[in-house]
DNA sequence: TAGTGGTCTAGACCACTCG
DNA sequence: GAGTGGTCTAGACCACTAG
């Protein structure tokens, strides 16, 4: 049985699209194979190339992921989590209000003196130095983003005695140094991540990450936090009230 | 002169990296033409499908621009415009405090009834009818940003009588009707762009795009706009203040 | 008209998975 | 061993751009 194709359209433009709608329309179902490059060929009676280059249009696109030996499969479709920005929301908060397993790890860390841009969003001279994290959050046991943050040893001294058995930055600011930081300002961008941090992400380089770049005060006023979180954009959305 | 490769690697991977080297160290310069398929082909004295497959990664990951006839063409490295979202900012004050050239087109318009989603945003019922619009914005003569704006038709009577000469939404809300929203909130998501909207934006469809979806209020309270803007993600960033 | 990218065919060999 | 995806070759015709 083979199928007919539209005429205006690239042959394997034809074949993606209904792929696609194939995929959105539940007849190829989530974690499960589709049809071989072979039985494809048959069905549009093309050239396997055409098919393949189909399958790679829907690899990257982020609908489906090859597996040499096996087949492709659909990949799981997220329903992303809607997060709350606000002066005062923490991850962990909202994974808590959402009733969702969450868990952090401190992937390194350095204490160092701080770069341009650092110094210029904490307000810090070149000779003040500071505690640079790298921390991995996760959901329901999935990786979820990726965050840089800088704060500088002034705020946190001796950071490194906490950083021993880190569950929550959150926690650890609160319990060791009294500090419940506010956010003053965020800027959002979408854009693809790093060949890094899609490794620790575990997700293919295409797929789209927001990041969310956070300057985090002291309630009185002076900065203690500047984070760089690099989110991936399938698991995730930011609801900002005015 | 051929060139040599590597064996532990892909030729086709081989050669992108290779390429994405030379634009990064500026051997390959910005808005210039790289050396066509076929010299590629001599130069690595492979097939011309493979020097396509590598040229096809480039062309996703954003690093050039095929056009047919001419050539592939080294993408201009944008540094993201901020725009700054409160709740009384609209694109048009942005760009002006920005000091930068700006345009509104109209792609279409129509009059319908609310689908589910707007039907909840807006607190409509579902004969209440509403304006669509699809609105293109442009900096320096770039598409930036194509928006679904829509309506309910009650606060906005006979749109259609001032769509013939759309410059500014705005304008329009203002002048002829005396209405000034507020933005109450917004959510934000990092996506790949629909095929359609990637042609209207002029971009690969690899491209990752920052999706604002805002509401907007009477000053009073009631919701009078609802709207999905999908904005290029390399060519803004979007600032909220707490 | 020559050169460029876009599409497509036909066929080959490899590495990997699974029964 | 049969089937799957990954890589690569060789060659064809088309649509578009530019001199």
């Amino acid at each position: 049985m083979t199928m007919k194709l539209n005429e205006d359209m690239p042959c394997h433009l034809e074949i993606s699209e209904y792929l696609i709608r194939n995929i959105q329309s539940g007849i190829f179902r989530e974690n499960e194979k589709i049809p071989s490059e072979n039985e494809l060929c048959l069905k549009f009676n093309v050239n396997r190339h055409v098919i393949r280059q189909a399958l790679t249009r829907l690899t990257n696109l982020g609908w489906i992921t090859p597996f040499q030996g096996k087949g492709c499969y659909v990949n799981s479709l997220q329903k992303p989590i809607q997060y709350v920005l606000s002066s005062n929301t923490r991850f962990s908060d909202n994974m808590e209000n959402l009733g969702v397993v969450h868990q952090s790890k401190l992937l390194s860390w350095e204490k160092g003196l701080p770069s341009r841009v650092e110094m210029k969003n904490l307000l810090l001279s070149e000779k003040q130095a500071v505690y640079r994290l790298e921390i991995l959050r996760f959901i329901e046991g999935q990786p979820l983003s990726v965050t840089t943050t800088v704060m500088p040893e002034e705020e946190v001294p001796q950071l490194e005695i906490y950083l021993q058995e880190f569950k929550s930055l959150y926690q650890i600011m609160l319990d060791h140094y009294q500090l419940r930081p506010v956010r003053s300002r965020s800027i959002f961008q979408a854009s693809l991540p790093l060949l890094r941090d899609a490794k620790v992400l575990e997700i293919p380089e295409n797929i789209p990450i927001i990041q969310i770049e956070s300057l985090m005060n002291h309630p009185t006023g002076n900065s203690i936090e500047y984070s760089i979180a690099r989110i991936r954009g399938d698991m995730h959305k930011c609801l900002v009230e005015f």
